[in-house]
DNA sequence: GATGAATGAGAGTTCATTCAT
DNA sequence: AATGAATGAACTCTCATTCAT
């Protein structure tokens, strides 16, 4: 890599760094670029050499934030052996991930809705990635004759849907305080709802 | 009640009814204060008469139509006897009522995030209202002997999750084409998830 | 004409006329809507009221001005009797008009080529009015046998151009000091170029 | 020279080459220096090396080409003997010149106007180094007692107006088709403006 | 000589809100 | 009650110019 090419990313990543900070904290459409400039000390002129509109540092943040929840939900799968042992290393994984980044969250979960029409499409894209993730193990779960079949299109909706929400009451209501808390009860519930029994493997989990 | 009052609530209605028709076409930014004048057949100054600003317009909205569905979906649990009924009659009622006013749903569920901060505190008590709605319904049930002990809470949010996803899906990615179609999965995945044997009941549904 | 009517039209007519102020003392580009706001003792706000965009307020400062000349010259060639008559009834018109609004001149001849690529169109309609003004008197006075027969619309094309030249002269680079100085000439000039003999007329005209 | 003298030369036309492609395709304006550095195979550093700023670029374009026409005309009279031949000579070579060059032609007196305020009497200065070409001529010829007396200063001024006013309509409203077809009119007009029988010299001209 | 990342002033335009009528 | 002209702050985006490398 080039020196330029390293400076160059460094301030995008800058850039990118103001974004997320002043986008959680006052939201897609009340931040200004002119904010971002400040928040990333760079200059407007900056910010509009390394992206295109304020529109593509959104979606750059939300992508890169995706593909790396996406990154390590995948491989905390893979670690595990098990539709039980599976389910609990996504879920952790996501409770961990946006229980450290609370902002962050916030901006994949609400914000992200509703500030553009176009949004909308690419945001329903990124979430029908995960998605396919859930669908992915549920099948796979099935074929091994380790989950009886369900209908897996719809349970990886509803799952995700599931997840979301405790995540969204968690970052806009304040319930549960820890968002770990949520945990056990929600793990014994997503399993209950594809006919696996919860008890023995929630023990082995929490010992 | 006299005369000029029900001429006024018949602008104020003509202005909610031209704000929906805008904001769900165009999205909540998107739609202009004029936009929604001219879609009322009223000025501004009328509309800033009848409403303090232009979110209080949408709020209105917002809750009417929450208030609606929540009246549709009491009722509908109240006439039903037994879980599974009261489940059923919640599910479809949901379905069916954004199923019909696509429009609004789009509203209720994309727009109303992201666009503005301090909106999203209101939507979470819109949200939560549904959400305890299910969780008196499970408590009873328990109560009653008829449901096994579960977390209510987790699951009632669990639940109204599910059910928003799969309808935001529908929204945003056109699947399943027709929202019935989700009806019997969905039914079949939340009555595993609190124990309850599905199959038979859902026989007796679709007779 | 009702009330409102009338005050817009006021509102409208002051935005013009500060218009036309800054365009000629700074140049179409040079002016901003801040300019002309100010001008005009009206906020931003107010001008995009009465125009849809800084071009149109060009445009209609350009075409009111236009018309404004074609009607004066018009109207002085039908008063005129004989061809020498009508040239000079026009040519006069013209730069007296000229002559007395340098301001206005030089926003019609200096400004408005250049400052945009779709303006030239328009700009070309407008000069073709006046060719076509020119022209039909031409034709007039050939058909009448008060003029030998000439290529009618290069003849009026190139006598547009020589006043056009001999006014932007005038603005740009202050020669003759007095535009009417040109007059004597250019009328000798524009007759023989037809064919006329001019001397007499001159004599009558001046004396 | 030195090679890197040759070298900077070289970059130098490239630029003004590029420059003289995109400013006559998109304006003066319209074109930024990118767009210039882009179209030159150069950078914006090697733009600003070479050229003070955008306006000199501009004007160094304009005055080669000036230059050029004003060398060509001249060249062309003085090979000419008497006034008809040496107005042949130059009118051709203006259209021929023009009629070659429809972008140089459209940057020259369109994109020249207007673009700042500036500019405009540098524009002017270029302009009268052509009347100043085409009086001279005239005074010679009136020297000679191959011309009658005329006002040289007004005559060459609306001769040169009316040239141009030919070439612009040519180049925005497209009339004529052909720059050429306008030649046996203009010719047959200025030479009446200066009370020369035109026929004659016409037929020896197109023999 | 050449590069292109960085700057920052400034542009046109939008729009929620106000208020005289 | 209703109107719509008027306001002005705020926004995104552009681009000529600079300068470290």
């Amino acid at each position: 890599m080039r020196v330029e090419q390293a400076r160059s990313r460094t301030r995008r990543q800058r850039i990118l760094d103001g974004a997320a900070l002043t986008f959680s904290r006052r939201g897609y459409r009340a931040t200004s670029v002119d904010d971002i400039a400040e928040a990333s000390a760079t200059s407007k002129g900056g910010i509009y050499f390394h992206f295109p509109n304020k529109e593509a540092i959104f979606l750059a943040l939300l992508e890169g934030m995706a593909a790396l929840l996406h990154d390590r939900m995948e491989r905390a799968m893979a670690e595990a052996t098990g539709p039980e042992a599976k389910l609990d290393a996504a879920l952790l994984t996501m409770l961990h991930t946006f229980g450290a980044h609370r902002t962050l969250a916030r901006l994949f979960l609400v914000d992200a809705m509703g500030a553009n029409r176009e949004f909308s499409a690419r945001i329903m894209e990124i979430q029908e990635g995960f998605v396919a993730l859930i669908e992915r193990q549920l099948q796979e779960a099935i074929a091994e004759g380790a989950l009886p079949a369900v209908d897996t299109e719809i349970t990886s909706v509803a799952w995700f849907g599931a997840l979301l929400q405790v995540v969204t009451r968690w970052l806009l209501a304040g319930k549960p305080a820890d968002l770990n808390d949520a945990y056990p009860a929600l793990r014994a519930l997503l399993l209950r709802s594809v006919a696996l029994p919860a008890a023995n493997r929630l023990q082995a989990m929490t010992a």
